[in-house]
Order: C-alpha cells, then sequence, then structure tokens
RNA sequence: GGUCCUUUGGCCGAGUGGCUAGGCACAGCUCUGCAAAAGCUUCUACAGCGGUUCGAAUCCGCUAGGGACCUCCA
C-alpha cells in the first residue's frame, strides 16, 4: 500500500516516492543542548521516531540524521550577539562543552526512556566547523552573501529576486521586509531580512572558531545544511521539524542549501505541531515549561502524579501530529488508564490459544476484526493516523477480554484471524508505535513471589479464609500491586 | 500591524458532504464472598448567524473566541 505524506511544502498529501527506490534519507532538527528538554521537545522525537520505523518497517533502509546543537544560536536581543550556551556556562561556571555534555546526556537518557530509535548519524554542530564554514564560502562565492566588520549575512533580497523565498513558510517577501521587527544591532545587514551565517565573536565571547572571516561562531540556520548535505547528499527526501522552526530556520536552510547545491534540498518537508497548556504553545518565552525530568517525578505544580514515559509516548500517539495537543493532568491520567487497559488486552490475546476447528463460526465478527486489522496499515499510510489505528485497537480490546473470559467462544474467529491480530498487534505496539510494557512484571524474582503469595491466597479463598484472602490483597495493593480474581478462579496481578 | 491556522459532548481527541470514531470520567446492569478487573448499556456533540445542497460538524460568507509565526523556540 502506498504511504502519503503531508508535504508542508506544497501544502498537500503527496505520494511518498525515495529519491533512491528502497533507501530513505531523513533529518530531524535536535535538541539545542543548552538546556533540559521539556514535553514540548518530546513531540517531534517520538513523532518522527514512528516515521523512522514505519518506513523500515515498509521495507526501507532510512539514513535517519538528528543534530546536536551545542555550538549554540545567537541571540539577536542585545546589543552584541551572544552565544546562548557560553551565556549560561558563565552563570553555571562550567565548561561550555562540559554543559553541552550534561545536557546531551541527559537528552539521550530522556530517548531512551521513550524508547526511541537512535538516529543513524548524530552529528554536533561543533563537529562540523569546517563544514559550515566551506559553505559559506561557496556562498559568498555564488554572490548571495557578503561580509561585514567579520560577520557574513546571506543576501535575501537578491536571493528572492530569483527564487521563491517564503514558500514554505507561506510570507511574501515584500511584507517580510516591511514587517520585520526593530531591532537592534542589524545596522551592518543591507536589509532587515538578511540573517547571518558567521557572526564576528566579542570578546567575552567563549566559544569561537578561526575562520576566514576572523574569530567568530556559526550562524543558527548553517549547521543543519552543512550537516545534512554532508550525510544525505545535496537533495533527501524528509526533513522534519516543529512547525516553529518553519520560519526563518527551514525557509533559510532552504535558501542557503540551494544557493549552494544548486538543488532544493528536501523533497518532503514535515513539521509537527505544538503541545499547548491551557491552550498556549508550551515554550521557553511563555515560562510555562514542564520538563521531562519533572514529567517523569510528578514534581511540578500542574501535575497530580509522575507519569510514566510510556503514557507520554502513548498520549502523543493519540493525537495525529499535525494537530496541537493540548496538555493537562487529567488528560495524561485518561491516557495512563487507556494504556493499561489496552496494554492488558494485548498481553491476554498474546495468550490467547486458538480453537481447534479453523474456520470462523462467527464469520461477522471474524469480517470485523480482518477489516479493522487491515485498517492498521491502511490509516498509518495516511500521513501517520496513529490515532485512527489506537481507536480500532480499542474496538478490539472488548473482543480479545471476551474470549479470554468465555464469553465468546474461541472458536468464533477464524484461527488465521487470531494468529493475524496477534501478529498485528505486535508488529504496531511495539515495533511501529514503539510501545512497551510500564510495570517491572518480568523480573522473575517478584514473579516467584507473587505466584508464592497467589499460591497462599488461592488456598485461604478455597477454605473461606476471606480474612486472610482479603489481607493478602489489600496490604499488596498498599505496596502498588493489584490482585485481580478471574473468572475461571484464577488470579493475575499487576503493578 | 501583517500572514496563516483553529473552535467537536464533563475532559482529551479522530473525522471533511449522507454511515456509532476512540479514550477518560459519570450512571445503571451482569459476573463476584466483597472489591477490583472484565463484559453489556446509557449519555451521542460539532462556537453563533446566514448561504450552497436532496442532504453539512464537514463547502462558502459574516460575527465572536482561541492560537501560531513575523524574535530564541520542537
Amino acid at each position: 500500500m502506498p504511504l502519503k505524506i503531508y508535504n508542508s511544502f506544497t501544502r498537500q498529501k503527496e505520494l511518498f516516492n525515495p529519491i533512491t527506490p528502497g533507501h530513505v534519507g531523513m533529518y530531524v532538527c535536535g535538541p539545542t543542548v543548552s538546556g533540559e528538554s521539556h514535553l514540548g521537545h518530546a513531540r517531534p522525537y517520538i513523532t518522527f521516531d514512528i516515521v523512522y520505523r514505519y518506513l523500515t518497517f515498509k521495507g526501507n533502509k532510512v539514513r535517519y540524521v538528528r543534530n546536536i546543537t551545542d555550538a549554540g544560536h545567537f541571540e539577536e536581543e542585545g546589543r552584541e550577539a551572544e552565544d546562548k550556551i557560553s551565556k549560561k556556562a558563565v552563570l553555571e561556571r562550567l565548561e561550555p562543552m562540559e554543559l553541552v555534555q550534561k545536557y546531551t546526556n541527559l537528552f539521550h537518557w530522556a530517548m531512551k526512556q521513550f524508547n526511541c530509535t537512535e538516529p543513524s548519524i548524530e552529528p554536533t554542530a561543533t563537529g562540523h566547523i569546517i563544514e559550515q564554514i566551506g559553505m559559506i564560502q561557496k556562498i559568498i562565492n555564488e554572490g548571495y552573501a557578503y561580509e561585514v566588520n567579520g560577520s557574513v549575512y546571506f543576501d535575501v533580497k537578491k536571493y528572492a529576486a530569483s527564487h521563491d523565498y517564503g514558500k514554505l513558510s507561506g510570507r511574501v517577501i515584500d511584507e517580510l521586509l516591511e514587517t520585520t521587527r526593530e531591532l537592534e544591532g542589524q545596522e551592518e545587514k543591507r536589509d532587515r531580512a538578511d540573517f547571518a551565517l558567521w557572526k564576528s565573536a566579542a570578546p567575552e565571547h567563549i566559544m569561537r572558531w578561526q575562520s576566514p572571516w576572523g574569530e567568530g561562531f556559526p550562524g543558527w540556520h548553517i549547521e543543519c545544511s552543512a550537516m545534512a548535505t554532508k550525510y544525505l547528499g545535496t537533495t533527501f527526501d524528509i526533513h522534519g521539524g516543529g512547525m516553529d522552526l518553519q520560519f526563518p530556520h527551514h525557509e533559510s536552510e532552504i535558501a542557503q542549501s540551494t544557493i549552494c547545491n544548486h538543488a532544493a534540498p528536501v523533497k518532503y518537508w514535515m513539521h509537527n505541531n505544538m503541545i499547548t497548556i491551557n491552550g498556549k504553545k508550551m515554550g521557553k518565552s511563555y515560562n510555562n515549561v514542564i520538563k521531562l525530568t519533572e514529567m517523569f517525578s510528578g514534581n511540578h505544580p500542574l501535575l497530580t502524579q509522575a507519569f510514566h514515559p510510556m503514557t507520554i509516548r502513548f498520549f502523543i500517539l493519540q493525537s495525529h501530529y499535525r494537530s496541537t495537543l493540548d496538555f493537562s493532568s487529567e488528560a495524561l491520567v485518561a491516557s495512563e488508564k487507556a494504556f493499561k487497559r489496552l496494554w492488558e488486552a494485548y498481553e491476554a490475546l498474546q495468550k490467547l490459544e486458538p480453537a481447534n476447528q479453523g474456520a470462523a463460526t462467527d464469520t461477522e465478527l471474524d469480517a470485523r476484526i480482518l477489516k479493522w486489522l487491515d485498517e492498521f496499515e491502511e490509516f498509518t499510510d495516511d500521513d501517520f493516523s496513529t490515532p485512527k489505528v489506537l481507536a480500532n485497537m480499542f474496538e478490539m480490546a472488548p473482543v480479545i477480554n471476551s474470549i479470554k473470559d468465555g464469553l465468546i467462544a474461541p472458536a468464533a474467529i477464524a484461527t488465521s484471524t487470531l494468529q493475524l491480530m496477534k501478529e498485528k498487534f505486535r508488529v504496531f505496539l511495539e515495533d511501529i508505535f514503539g510501545l512497551q510494557p510500564v510495570s517491572e512484571s518480568n523480573n522473575n524474582t517478584l514473579k516467584a513471589v507473587m505466584q508464592l503469595l497467589i499460591d497462599i491466597r488461592k488456598e485461604a479463598k478455597s477454605k473461606k479464609d476471606f480474612a486472610l484472602s482479603d489481607k493478602i490483597r489489600n496490604q499488596l495493593n498498599q505496596a502498588g500491586v493489584l490482585i485481580k480474581d478471574e473468572k475461571d478462579g484464577g488470579m493475575s496481578w499487576s503493578l
């Protein structure tokens, strides 16, 4: 089945055809490691992890490049441009690279918690200064950049005269020139819309590199262009990132790469929408962020409890990546319960034994299940409609539980249908959606202890010693272990 | 100020012309020593006004609210 992707560049869903059949090059804007990641950051990484996993599932060999921005983006708010990372490094009295390492480690840890696949290549900006300088030089040689006082700027006006600057972000260049806000320290630029490729470093600036234009540091946009070109070629398949990066970051990337490589860099642009909190984008400037460590620990005024990374992953999958997703503790609690129920049904499904005869006795139910299963791929092919796949899974949860509890005969569905169900649930939940069990019920020691307690409780129950039976159940409950009595007299437990 | 997007039941959230999305919460029932879990059932909404259409949450217009970008931002 063909995959369709919404291309932000053309503003429509398009059939996905890799440039080289069977191979996909994908670049995703990674974190700026000058601080801790927050909930909003989780979205693109989980979204594009699904994209990566699904493309792989479809038989592609995917090279997934996600950068680490460790050189810092300059800020233009003050008189002199400041490197964000070196600014904070001074405050925290750390070496810049020590700070960068600390937050890189923390980021990697968070990605692991979310069960995000590691990118094929994770290049750092500081490790590619030479490539960035080379690219800037080429742009100057092409006549689309100019040097002033040790800084280099991209000539947007000249570029726009022959190229469609603003197409990705839906901007008109003339408007842009007029509506760009009044900022200080811009007198060097020929035009307000121009952006920096290289910035001359002030004496107090810690992070600095030698360049043909003097000591300085790279502009914000050039690192992605340089690293994407190096590892994916002049034109590659997918570029992903948050919607807030469309302008100016991605628009500038297109301009730089187009001049440097004489080709449009990206075939499909994908942008995820924002996570909001009380309707407002979660972001540094709004001072409304919840850090991932706070999410996992529950240590934040807006959180009523801690949330497992898988709950957050599931929460994100329950909405379409191009819609805003409104955060609230209540919504997370709902996702936690929903995920638990779905996962328990999934585990029950894997334990179901097929009936002896092959054919279905309830052909109507059997047909419905086959349709639901078939739609897993159909929905995912339609621009990654993960919420619809999950909805179908929830449709099947009562069927699974009913078979398990003997309310529906196992023979109702065909043996082949059951096998297909097991397979499809596993592939989509684990391989593609990257979900994992929350509990530690895989711990063998714990399993053995629980088995003993369950045996004792069963014995007590059979002797109608409900006092003991309840005591075991209640005390375990207090310890966070839930005992469930099942229809057939069996017992199960979960954390 | 400019450009663009959005408004779905108590909450989150799919859905783009006709068919029950789904989840959570709430309520009732079944099962059960009790509870939980599970199953069944109930609640069935599309900001307002007008238009197009046999038919609109879905298309068009206006009004109102919310938001994003234009500045670092996932």
